[in-house]
DNA sequence: CGCTCCTAATATGTCGGAGTAAATAGGGAG
DNA sequence: CTCCCTATTTACTCCGACATATTAGGAGCG
């Protein structure tokens, strides 16, 4: 019975060496760490799972702990469970691709290029429409908030963790003056795309244009209710991501 | 170690249509309860789930089966859980309401009415664009998938399930032939959400327009590789149903 | 009197074993 | 060869115990 200390400290431990701040929690390790083989493609739709105690002493954990990342899986539509038959990892179309932390997997390893893609694409559809009814229903607050984060990107450049964060705000700030949330929802996981792309550029030493202009431009017109000259600045913001991060990713 | 043999498609179709349903499984069950009570506002953000024994002995289960449920709760951004605090309902935008079974228990009472425009909004923008891109690159298949939705939603109205099954499936043929995984997430978000509305409708003794005419509209641009005649006819066609929709929730 | 640190209480997290229900595989009867 | 029945495997559920972490309150000290 006190083995069971010990092997806890020690699977918390060896995660933390894996992976840094996967999940605090034993479940929320075994989570990442089975949700990341299936986002790399290392399980593939169809594949089985053993079973429960089989998986369970390979990784050193009890079945609680497994089971509840199981359940964390399924509500991710990653996989499902069938008695007997085990948990078998479920075909794409059934994963919330859009869901944050299934993004945060996909992007551990070395994402797919055409799912960057996708995400890029939903991005040049989706925040153009939203900046356009920003421009539309934005107050005085909406501004303050987007005028900070801009200040913020000024202050620490993208090279930063903390000017990526204030990007991130500027846009999301975009999302939520559009007072609709399932539009707010997806600035989450495209911010997280648009993260780790920017990251991906950086790491690349491709870093290429300012981007505080294009910014600049997108508030003035926000601020300005210009709900057309609005959408037409974020897409042209968009277009000039999308074409330096697929120059970059070509590139390498 | 997949033997190849006794997983065919069936199998796999089989066990996604039973996935819906309130829950078959006792901590889906309990899920579904909680979720449900969340969404309907009975719990309001901040609030706390009183401890984890407690609640268990007054749902008349085991602490195992709860643990489950509010691990499932966790994974869509509903609640977190943490050691002598408490489970607490996360704020809104926390929440992943384009996830299906999120998006199910929002629509079990009934569903705020800003947050269905909402949806309709994204769907006003996703999909006229989706339809473009459609239009450039749907192969044979798509359009034969879409021509038998199509013949299917003539054969049942959508006063039937069969009929908004169908209907459904042309929208999601179109969100497939954009070959983008993120966009076709989003259609089973969006469907739901129309769905839903469509029986409402229904019931609201409203159904106004024979939506045929509309669909083939989209149909033949996107066969004709239009795009900018696909993009505007599913403009037209998401608006309509925007409007008839609007008309009858004010009216109730 | 106020601050810091330590201790104790409490609720979540983890564990392993027992028993139940379901679905498949394999064998037996027709 | 087909169909049904049985047996086994596996997930699902429950239980009781211990470990851990966070908070709250009190003791000690400046």
């Amino acid at each position: 019975m006190p083995e069971a200390g010990f092997m806890n400290e020690d699977a918390i431990a060896k995660s933390g060496d894996e992976a840094r701040g996967p999940g605090r929690r034993l479940h929320g390790a075994i989570a990442h760490k089975l949700g990341t083989a299936i986002l790399s493609g290392k399980y593939v739709p169809g594949d089985i799972l053993s079973g429960e105690v089989a998986f369970a002493e390979e990784l050193q954990v009890s079945r609680s702990a497994y089971r509840e990342a199981i359940q964390v899986l399924t509500a991710k539509g990653l996989v499902a469970s069938r008695p007997k038959a085990g948990t078998r990892v479920l075909p794409r179309d059934r994963w919330n691709l859009l869901d944050p932390e299934v993004l945060g997997w996909a992007f551990a390893g070395e994402p797919d290029i055409e799912f960057v893609r996708s995400l890029f694409e939903l991005r040049a559809i989706v925040e153009p429409a939203a900046a356009r009814l920003a421009a539309q229903r934005r107050d005085k607050e909406d501004l303050k908030t987007m005028k900070d984060a801009l200040a913020a990107m000024r202050r620490h450049t993208l090279t930063t963790e903390a000017g990526r964060a204030a990007d991130r705000d500027f846009h999301k700030a975009i999302l939520q003056a559009t007072r609709n949330d399932a539009l707010l929802v997806l600035s989450a996981s495209i911010g997280a795309a648009v993260n780790w792309t920017t990251q991906f550029k950086q790491r690349a030493r491709a870093l290429p244009r300012n981007p505080i202009p294009d910014h600049v431009r997108v508030y003035d017109a926000i601020a300005a209710g210009d709900a057309a000259g609005a959408a037409e600045a974020m897409n042209v913001l968009v277009d000039l991501a999308l074409e330096d991060t697929h120059s970059s990713m070509v590139a390498k």
